[in-house]
Formats: C-alpha cells, structure tokens, sequence
DNA sequence: TGCGCTTAACTGGTATGCCACACACCAAAA
DNA sequence: TTTTGGTGTGTGGCATACCAGTTAAGCGCA
C-alpha cells in the first residue's frame, strides 16, 4: 500500500500566489478602461486572508514582472511596453532554439511522435477554431519541446515568459493567416528533430519564434496608431 | 535653486534583500561544514529590522532559488546539485548564444573595442593572478556581450544565473589551464563579433559557455568520488 | 539500562494595528 | 477666478503578538 503524505506543503502565501496569479492571467490587461489597481485590504478581505500572507505573494509576484508594487501609491497589474515584451519573445526564442538543439539529442522517438500527432490534430483546427483553443494548443506545441530537452531550467524560464504573454495574445494575435504559417513551420521544425539534426532544429525554432517577434512588433505598432488617432 | 529628490524609492524590504543577497553569494556554500541555516529572529535583530520586511526579502531569494524556505524547519541556504548547476549552464549558454547573435548587429565599435580592451587587459592576469580575480574579469566579460545586445532581459535573466555561479566556482573552477583556453575562446568570440557574423558568434558562444559544462561536470564528479572515498 | 512519553523551547506562518507618506479636496486669500 | 496652504482619507511599509507544527531534551516507567 503506499500512502501520500496528508498535510500538503502549500501554504497560505503558496495559494494566494497562485489564485491572484491565474485570476492576472485571465485579465485583460491591455484593454483602455480595464482596472489595473488592486488594493491589499480588499484583495485580503476577497481571500478571507491577512495581508501578510498576500503581501508575500504579491513580493513574488512582483519579482516575476506581473504586478508593480509603488510605496504607498498602490499595486498595479504590469502593462507591459512593446520593448519589454519583444525582449521577452528574444529571450524565449533563445531558449527553445536551446532546447530544440538538446531535444535532437535526448528526444526520444516516441516523444517526437507525440509531438507530431499534436501538431496534426491541431493543423486543421487552426483554420476555423478560436483563437484561444488555438493558441494553446500553440503553447502546448512548444512546450513539448521545452520539455524534451531534458532540461527543466529551460522549460521553466520559459514558462515566465508565456504568463506574461497569455496577455498580449488578446491583442496582438488576432490575426488569422498566421496559424496556416505556423502549421507549416512546426512541421519543419519536427522533420529537423526527427533527423536528430540539432542546427537545422535549433535554427528553424529560432526563426519561427523570431517571426513572432516581428508580427507583434507590427501589429502593436498598428494598434497604437489607431488609438492615436482616435485620441485626436 | 535646484534641488534634487531626497526620497529613494529603497525600501527595507529591498535594502535587506540586497544585503542579504551578497551576504549569501559571498559564503562558501559548498564547503561541508558550512551552516547553510539562516534564522529569521537572529537576522532581524542583527540587521535591526522587523521580521516582517526581512521575510518579504527572504520570499524573493527563495524565488530566485538561492535559499529554501521550509515551514516550521527552518530557512537554509540552497546547495545546488550538480544537475541543477547544468541546467543553470545551459540556460546561460542559451541567453548568451542569442545575446552574441543580437551582438553582431547591435553593437557599435566602440562597444566591440571596449570588450576587446577588456580581453586584452586580463589575458596576462589570467596565468598567474588569482582565481577570484581572473573570474571575476571573465564574468565581465560575458556581461558585456550581454549588454551589447541591447536586449536588457537576456542580460538580466543572465545575470540570475551568475549569482549561483559564485558560489559554484570556489568549488569547481580551480584548475588553472582552463584559463589559457578560455583567453583564446574570447578573442575567437570578439573577431566574430567583430565580423559581424552572427552565426558564427552565437556557435562560439555556445560552445566555450558548454565547455564550462563539461569542465564543471567533470570536476564535480570527481570531487564527490573523494568525498566517498573519505567517508568510506 | 533502555525505551517511550511528556513537555518546553524554538521555528516559520499568520493576524493585527499603527505609521508615514501621497493625494485629493476644500477653504481662504489674492 | 486663481492660487495656496491646510487637512482628511487611503495606501503600502513596518512592528509586534500570537499560533501551530517540529524537535529534542528530560523524565518516568518497565
């Protein structure tokens, strides 16, 4: 018989972190009229919690970039600059170039099955589905191979860097002729894996995520004109 | 009459952070006698601050995987193993891989004369000057190619990593003909850079940072076959 | 003497209250 | 009407007290 341990580590600090972690998530951040303060003693009173515990989540939080904490002005969800997140599509790129190079190495065929049959069945999708069943499965896509690089550490810097981005995709993502693209560029990047050719895998990685990169950096660029000159 | 703001927005928490961060990036951790427990009561007092400031500093270092926060045990200082260590290598290598590829366009030539200056500089240093001070030039040196990125978070995500790398070094880093080696990879790196061949600035990068992960592999197992040996 | 139980000291976790500062509002003076 | 100093309210920062789990020393019993 074997018995799992009753009382769980995850302490009250550990719990607030992850509800106000997942409910930043799921807000939409970058629209004008969203509400971007959030106040200790409310949030606390929400939670049926102290502030203290919430205060060293929100310290965490803070840490990873998603709330910016101003002494004795309030606590705000971060709006990210087009600068700061198309460094953090550079820093993402890099890692999974990495990982992609590792995972011709370590993958095994049985993970770049996997791998190829969540590509397939969500090639079709792409085309019809909604952007946010698309998108994650995008994720998921990437994050398979973060994983089968056999080193944790790259997959869990790069799981930073996609909370941050579950936010921009609402914006800057809608575009639709992007997902048939995309298609075609996983499959490369498989083939190149499934040649165990670890150059050609890490490359590819690369230009597929730095694609990205320049498609938000257009599309933000776009967004910001109109609100301009809605503004005027 | 001008004046300028008194107020910095340093707050204890930060201050205590600070120095609580080089206090640990300075003990040597892998030493086996070392105490690796931090008690909360005892810092307090000797920093003479509240618990509460310094358990908000104390939440960021266990975040960033310096120290280990157990409930009702006690706080310690992380000791990393060994996989963790390569991990953490790999990661590097990555940031600085991308951050050398961003180099070769990004970078003027005055950077690229700055970091050849630099390389010069220490490259007699290297033989004969002593182990902290040569690592420490050659922690420079890879933060300049960082910053020459322009790519402010691959720097700052590096930099993370560094920290770790401190404490790993006393341990590992000790044989001394690595340096000569490593002066050659660095002015291979700078002619790259200079060329302004991205591909091949990237490769180099990589594969000298990956040369520490093999060098760090190897000596760490070797270490710990004596301390068997000894216990034995 | 050896084992098990009690208990007291110690740890991090949490709740609470006060403080200093930022800011908005208001009233009085110009 | 505009400016300016006062003041009230709300914010996060910090200190403190208490709580609950952990540990090990001390005690009693077989």
């Amino acid at each position: 018989m074997k018995l799992r341990p009753i009382v769980s580590d995850l302490t009250l600090k550990d719990r607030v972190y992850d509800c106000l972690r997942d409910a930043i998530a799921e807000m939409d951040i970058y629209r004008e009229d969203t509400d971007l303060r959030l106040d200790e003693r409310t949030m606390a009173e929400q939670l049926k919690v102290s502030r203290t515990p919430l205060r060293e989540a929100l310290t965490r939080l803070e840490n990873e970039g998603l709330i910016e904490i101003r002494a004795r002005k309030g606590v705000f969800v971060a709006r990210k600059t087009l600068g700061e997140i198309l460094e953090m599509i550079v820093a993402w790129a890099a890692l999974e170039s990495m990982a992609a190079r590792l995972a011709t190495s370590s993958a095994s065929d049985h993970d770049l099955r996997e791998l190829r049959k969540h590509a397939l069945r969500h090639s079709e999708s792409s085309a019809h589905a909604d952007l946010s069943e698309y998108s994650d499965a995008n994720v998921k896509f990437h994050q398979m191979i973060l994983e089968m690089s056999g080193c944790r550490l790259l997959a869990q810097m790069a799981d930073g860097l996609f909370v941050h981005m579950h936010a921009v995709r609402r914006r800057a993502l809608e575009e639709n002729d992007r997902a048939s693209r995309s298609v075609v560029d996983h499959l490369g990047i498989i083939e190149a894996l499934e040649a165990r050719d670890a150059d050609r895998a890490a490359m590819l990685v690369r230009e597929h995520t730095l694609r990205l990169h320049s498609h938000v950096r257009r599309v933000w660029a776009k967004l910001e004109n109109n609100q301009e000159s809605k503004a005027s």
